[in-house]
DNA sequence: AGGTATCTTTGACGGGAGTCAATTCGCCGA
DNA sequence: TCGGCGAATTGACTCCCGTCAAAGATACCT
């Protein structure tokens, strides 16, 4: 809840890492950065609830944030997760209409929150950031759809993709495979992937009995990189 | 498959009405429209499909197209709805990513074809379209987040959204209650919920069972509308 | 009016997944 | 080393919905 008139030094280098305004002049992100009102909230904190207007928007400084909905069956779907230099609901500041998810703190986070028309005043001063935005916007409207591709999938197959994202990204070799740790417990891996530790642990079972990983603890040895990429990408491999 | 240099007029329509480029000079749009290739397709036909890189966007001129996934257990999710106005894929082009949707007439439809590379242009000569295209995808983001929260919703609750903004949009008051009309074959109802004819009819029951309608025909008569709302909405109503 | 094709409804069935409850596992602290 | 507590797993159950099959409705064409 703390507003100062000099910057900290992080909420200005996320300002700096965000992509919507990477176009624009060093110092319009300055005073941007110099207008926010920073907070610091606990993991859980809810940050915005559906139907709220949206009269700011948000910087992810520092720690995570999480979009999501309440499904009808009590299960959680998330929309997207935010991480430091990402911007908070600014679609919904664009768009001028309501939040139409919840936002809440995935860790103890520092968010930076304008007001929408900082965003507004932006565009005016410098048209050049228009384009930046547009292929933000864009690229966000096609990330969405994969979103909706996921839920569309099983979760045994949301998992294999899951699995076979962080293999590529932070994956060991070794003698038997790939080998990945969960590095979160369980049942925080269930509920980004939209579903429930019991299933999610179900799901495991499936995919080890279907020979295509091993499980120690929270260490992931992938057996079949080929079977899992194109389990997750929603073909059946009849 | 037919270019020409004169405009057909319907053409010419439907770039004028089309919202992306609104901000527009009147001769850019024309020069648009002469540029784009207009095909005349059946119903059903598909315009694209998932994987294809987007080498161009399209318009809906007349008729409707629909933007779907196939689901892991066969079942369609309708995206979108494009009709007469409507860019088809354009934001796949501001992305310059491959189609993450199949893509199919809903109906005959006449579509003009456009390289992607005439929307980029148009912004480099008259940059203030960039402002109305940032409008579009503002409003395009948040509305897909809808169609997710849609996806959450059992398919009664689907309907009753569904019926709920018919009834806003064009519902006859009657001594009974509002008065809608279906106006299209009901399998094709179930396609645009993402469910099928046999369960569109089982929620259909549902809903008459639980008193919130009446039906006769491919009329609806709505008894309560309050009930139908908050069902659409996604809180439960016990 | 008759007949046929299409649409719609209903029933039976199966699979995926969420809930509840019981059990097992694993990690810490005493 | 022995509890003890949270996390993870497993089983039983149920609900939702898609598929398949069959039986009404409806509409349209001749």
């Amino acid at each position: 809840m703390s507003a100062r008139n000099e910057v900290r030094a992080d909420v200005l280098a996320g300002f700096q890492s965000c992509r919507l305004w990477r176009a624009a002049s060093p110092e319009a992100v300055t005073r941007l950065a110099a207008g926010a009102r920073v907070v610091d909230v606990a993991r859980g904190t809810t940050l915005a609830t559906e139907g709220d207007p949206a009269l700011e928007f948000g910087l992810v400084v520092a720690g995570k944030a999480r979009a999501f909905y309440l499904g009808a069956d009590g299960r959680q779907i998330t929309f997207e997760t935010m991480q430091a230099g990402d911007p908070l609901a600014a679609v919904v500041a664009l768009a001028g209409t309501r939040y139409p998810v919840n936002i809440e703190a995935a860790t103890d986070a520092t968010i930076a929150f304008l007001p929408t028309s900082a965003l507004f005043d932006l565009l005016e001063e410098e048209p050049q950031v228009a384009r930046s935005l547009i292929a933000d916007l864009a690229n966000r409207v096609v990330n969405f759809t994969s979103v909706v591709h996921t839920l569309a999938l099983d979760v045994p197959s949301r998992l294999a993709g899951y699995l076979f994202q962080r293999a590529l990204r932070s994956g060991r070799p070794t003698p038997a495979g790939l080998e990945i740790e969960v590095g979160m417990k369980k049942g925080d891996l269930a509920l980004s992937l939209g579903t429930v530790p019991e299933t999610l642990s179900r799901a495991f079972a499936k995919l080890k009995d279907d020979g295509l990983l091993e499980m120690r603890g929270s260490t992931v040895t992938i057996l079949d990189v080929r079977a899992l990429a194109s389990l997750g990408s929603g073909y059946a491999e009849d």
